[in-house]
DNA sequence: GTCCGGATGGAATATTCATGCGGCTATTGA
DNA sequence: TCAATAGCCGCATGAATATTCCATCCGGAC
């Protein structure tokens, strides 16, 4: 049914208007429009389309998903190569949290990392490998 | 006490280390680091610290507000100045909506809206008040 | 037609979160 | 020193939201 992507065409739309406190508040803004449901649903569309609640108000968050490192690039401080090796350094006690953004980011020919305290070793496949990461994570700084 | 400047230090670290998906679990990783609290406290810092519920899990909201105009901007058509006023034309039925939000952006030179169904008419203090409103809304299109 | 199988949605329920209120501590100002 | 005030917190509780489980509705295969 397209009763779904109806609904949710109109839950976009309402969320640009005014701000929405609850889900109840949605739920008779969307019955007002002939488009009923039930507080469930509204719970899985929100979710479906990526909508937060901050502060006090449902909000959609249009952006592409940020990833841990990306969120994490405030903590970094440099990025240099060493043969193949890059040396992170991070703000202090935050390497760790930064070795593992850095896994998780799946970087074409990242081979590992080791967190110090304040100083991540990341170990790649090539020098060439190093220069891509490094680049990427330049990238942030 | 500084007790809850260092909670919420703490707090934002923590989010950034791993995805956290309830109050609870950010309870338990508080404690750990020696910054017990209650589930209570943490609702409060967490509005504080302006951090959403995205998906499963909590993240922070890197400011960079938007505005309720900026919010709208796909609902906005054109900007026509017609002496001391704007002719704002928007999608059908978001007028209102858009004139609140303007009111709300608080411009200055702005005398008052008044909406129609699918237009605003923007009052302005003077034409040269009308060219800067009229390129903030520009701004959007 | 009948029988899946997936998709959608609802009722009930569980879980998670927000808030009213009172207490405690620290600070201010007389 | 002693109110008076402000800030922070926790408990209890209610509000808000997520999830479980089930019913229903297609559409396709047979």
């Amino acid at each position: 049914m397209q009763n779904r992507d109806r609904r949710r065409a109109a839950i976009r739309e309402l969320l640009l208007e005014a701000p929405v406190r609850n889900q109840e508040e949605l739920l008779e803004k969307l019955e007002r429009r002939g488009l009923g449901a039930s507080q469930p649903v509204l719970s899985r569309d929100l979710r479906a389309l990526n909508v937060a609640k901050l502060g006090g108000a449902y909000q959609i968050v249009e952006e592409e998903r940020v990833t841990p490192l990306e969120q994490l690039k405030s903590l970094l401080r440099s990025v240099d190569p060493v043969s193949k090796f890059l040396l992170v350094s991070c703000e202090p006690g935050a390497a760790s949290a930064v070795a593992r953004a850095l896994d998780s980011e799946e970087l074409d020919g990242l081979v590992g990392t080791l967190a110090g305290d304040d100083t991540v070793l990341v170990a790649v496949k090539s020098t060439a490998a190093a220069q891509r990461v490094r680049r990427r994570i330049q990238e942030l700084l």
